[in-house]
DNA sequence: TAGTAACT
DNA sequence: GGCA
């Protein structure tokens, strides 16, 4: 799929890394299934910007030993669910596999962020800068509908590209490209597997706290 | 400024 | 009316 002006071979910026279908029909199924019923107990929660109280129009949940929270005192990082107190599920195996596959980094993944868009929802730019560990990559999966994927440079003001993120892409941004500002401009409903409740799920791996020295 | 809205 |  080629959009005048937006080839999508063009050259990338170093350190991210777009690897389209990297998971196949059967992997897809698998993986949201999977993701779907651990988060259908644990509970989705809407976040709201800090200070505003503004509603985010993207649904989200986590896995893992802390998940990403925004409400009105801000942005951060927590190990229970903001609506039940209770701990996140666990990050399902396939997962922690790829991020060995792919992270080129030398400790699991404490986070993952699980982002529901249905029609409409968007996420606007932004930089994954909550953490404490930069040296780890950003490694995020694409399932049911495609959305376009929008990015630019480090600063806000860096000019921007959007690429086309199709259910079963695979998308890492390290090294240089760790704090590389990005979104999601729409989803096109219609697209890729069906999602229970229509949409686009995206998941976000991440490493959160600076490993221990051994 | 991980938000929305108005405008062209 | 959708979209950039």
């Amino acid at each position: 799929m080629t959009e005048r002006g937006e080839p999508k071979d063009d050259a990338l910026p170093v350190g991210l890394r777009y690897l389209p279908g990297r998971l196949d029909a059967g992997s897809r199924r698998r993986l949201l299934g999977e993701v779907l019923e651990l988060v259908e107990a644990a509970g989705w929660f809407r976040p709201v910007m800090p200070g505003s109280g503004r509603p985010f129009s993207v649904r989200m949940c986590n896995l893992g030993r802390l998940g990403w929270i925004s409400d009105i005192r801000g942005y951060r990082y927590s190990p229970v669910h903001p609506g039940t107190g209770r701990p996140w599920p666990p990050i399902p195996e396939a997962l922690l596999r790829l991020w060995e596959e792919l992270a080129d980094y030398p400790h699991p993944p404490e986070c993952c962020l699980v982002n529901h868009y249905r029609p409409g929802a968007r996420l606007g730019l932004h930089q994954d800068r909550d953490e404490e560990e930069f040296t780890a990559p950003i490694l995020s999966v694409s399932l049911g509908c495609a959305a376009w994927f929008r990015f630019g440079g480090r600063r806000r003001r860096d000019p921007t590209r959007r690429l086309l993120l199709e259910s079963g892409d695979v998308l890492v941004m390290g090294g240089p490209a760790r704090l590389l500002y990005h979104g999601i401009d729409r989803i096109l409903p219609g697209t890729g597997e069906p999602v229970p409740g229509e949409g686009r799920i995206n998941l976000t791996l991440r490493r959160v706290t600076v490993p221990e020295r051994p």
